[in-house]
DNA sequence: CTAATTGCAAAAGCTTTGCAGCGCA
DNA sequence: TGCGCTGCAAAGCTTTTGCAATTAG
């Protein structure tokens, strides 16, 4: 359990660790800020600084165990890294993300990177959407 | 010139909004931090408070005139409007940025967006690349 | 002349860091 | 026991805001 993955990510096993890990994988809401993470740590009477919150997700990113994203401008906001690559839609009147998979869209960047004579190392791909009514 | 551009934009014209337009017309990168405009002027003799900058660049942004980006954490980055819309590679080893276009992948988002019952506002694409030798 | 704009400094929001004490291995 | 980890508070950064003075139309 979160306690290997701790392990394996080569840090100690610490209750503030395990908090933060059993919260990411527990919520609903696969998408948090590390302001987010604090105040339902808090909501769940689990005592934990704000401080130690940004320091362990940020080892988590670190570990591979969590990604960071840029969706707004002022916050991070973390994630688990997934099994399968995904990109995301954010609704632009609920903040709500949503995952989306397109292979398409993943072998054009490939090719697009491939024509200018450069190798794709990474991506951010972001839809800034409104539901349809 | 800069002077129509402002008033079409329904601003006044004075002197920091001028300067600011043609530094970002005139400047030979076309992507720049508020911080970089502001630093730009400095070096350039030019006398504006970065808090201007900053007023100045939103102001810029809700017209039109510019589009803000949030490439990196930390701080946005701001380009003039460009006629055409295109999207960014950077490289990862030089942090240079390339514009292109690929209607392709415009295509593909507007179809993403529709197929999960949302209207495509806005996208943010920018692929993190290293050229091949 | 009047209202908008500017510059400064202070404040705000997110994130990081220094340090003393606590806790895992 | 020793070193890493935590919590708190303070500091850092980018960006915003209050306010008096300045400027455009």
């Amino acid at each position: 359990m979160s306690n290997q993955q701790l392990k394996e990510a080569g840090l100690k096993v610490t209750l503030p660790r395990l908090k933060i890990l059993n919260l990411l994988e527990q919520s609903s809401e696969r998408h948090l800020s590390a302001e987010d993470v604090y105040k339902l740590l808090l909501a769940a009477g689990e005592d934990v600084g704000l401080a130690t919150v940004y320091r362990v997700l940020t080892q988590f990113e670190s570990a591979g165990l969590v990604v960071r994203h840029n969706f707004e401008e002022g916050h991070a906001i973390f994630e688990l890294t997934s099994e399968h690559h995904h990109d995301h839609m954010v609704c632009v009147d609920t903040n709500q993300v949503i995952e989306f998979v397109n292979k398409e869209i993943e072998d054009l960047q490939h090719k697009i990177a491939e024509e200018h004579g450069y190798e794709l190392i990474d991506h951010n791909l972001v839809l800034y959407v409104r539901k349809k009514h």
